[in-house]
DNA sequence: ATTTGGTATATTGTATACCAGCTTGACTAA
DNA sequence: TTAGTCAAGCTGGTATACAATATACCAAAT
């Protein structure tokens, strides 16, 4: 008789320091980024390992992360400072998403199984009724879950790695802009068209869509968007 | 009289040991990763410092950037690895690649000029002839240029960097791939393509042919690659 | 009053010291 | 012979100490 298979999860061997000074810098820093920064955004190492509780070393390789991600540049001598996207950055960061995300589509329609793609119409059920303007909180976790759920069902890892890194750039930029005129309704209706394309396994036109979708928002933002530089 | 203004320039205040390192460790990986990789490629930090001449710290902080971007794996109490990337993950690669590179022949039909184009159709005029086998190597480098003549002309920064990022896993794929059956007959060919659709300022054609011509590297590699895993 | 040079200070860059976990291998006892 | 134990050493994780330098402030000279 076999003995019974244990199911043990391993043992979470604390993801070392680093790492975990790694997520909560990029968490705090991540937050201050929606609050209009005003002033200094610079910060120095042994403030920092204090704050945690930690010495200079661990938080320096969370810095060197950070850095190469581009959320913060640390210059010789005098300090990490949080970086602040010049509105060009955001709009290139736009595009190199809609080119990530349009490729995640014509994955989607060629090994996505119907099952999948049924799960991002369920999605937009609850908003049938077409008052979204009303639930604009409830409809931005939504929209989030979407694009979320597009580079997850490409099944390639890398695509969604890069655009998720992207994405947390760009959140608080969607946040601010999906309020803008009739934007929220407008998106509604680009996800059903998105949807649709690939119901019907329509490579092309499910990838010009999400395309469009993405660079109508670097349109909107290049026009409307004067709070940034 | 005035006196005499020297022209100085400002002093390279050098590129802190760090980064030097990080080149150099980088430069020796993608080196290494070219030759068949027999056996162990696991390292230890302080045999580097002394092969360097430096301390484990700046060691380490090369090793953080080197790991975020893939090339190493460091293991606790283990060591750092050199990162043998999977068939999949490579093809993984490509077809990111594919979407950014797409991307940016769109970008271009809509804001390069006339003369950038043309500049792209002078590289090639030297293979004219037709005898493209015979100089697989001369091929080969202007192979290279041409696609990143495509990332530079597209203007988007961001865009460019993360597609030469991918360009330097994939270098070893492309130059081991090249040779075989005429995919460099074919690849002039396609490059003309692109180059015509680019001239007539046609977005979805030229985004179309640098798609496919990526993609069918993909193809290609999927099937006939054997030596990866 | 202005400029200039030095010095004190703040802050990162680099090196070193110490710690903890893992691996290995030898030695011992059954 | 084999299994078990333990110790030593290797290696990365973390902390701390030291070096280098940019900046700010102050004093002295013009």
């Amino acid at each position: 008789m076999p003995a019974a298979v244990l199911q043990l999860e391993p043992i979470d061997a604390g993801e070392a320091l680093k790492s975990r000074i790694y997520l909560r810098l990029k968490k705090a820093i991540c937050s201050v980024n929606i609050n209009a920064e005003t002033g200094e955004s610079r910060h120095d190492e042994r403030q920092l390992g204090e704050a945690l509780g930690v010495s200079r070393t661990p938080v320096r390789e969370a810095l060197v992360r950070l850095e190469q991600e581009g959320f913060v540049r640390t210059v010789p001598r005098k300090g990490a400072f949080i970086i602040r996207k010049k509105k060009k950055e955001i709009l290139e960061m736009i595009i190199v998403w809609a080119a990530l995300e349009s490729m995640a589509a014509r994955l989607i329609t060629e090994h996505a199984t119907d099952d999948d793609i049924s799960t991002l119409r369920r999605m937009f059920a609850k908003f049938d009724g077409g008052e979204v303007k009303a639930r604009i909180d409830e409809y931005s976790a939504t929209n989030i879950s979407f694009h979320q759920a597009i580079l997850q069902l490409s099944r390639c890892e890398l695509l969604k790695q890069l655009a998720e890194n992207l994405f947390i750039h760009m959140r608080s930029i969607r946040m601010q802009t999906i309020g803008d005129r009739d934007r929220a309704k407008q998106s509604i209706i680009d996800h059903m068209h998105i949807i649709e394309a690939l119901e019907s396994r329509d490579a092309d036109v499910a990838e010009r869509l999400v395309r469009e979708h993405s660079l109508n928002l670097e349109t909107h933002v290049a026009q409307h968007v004067t709070f940034l530089d």
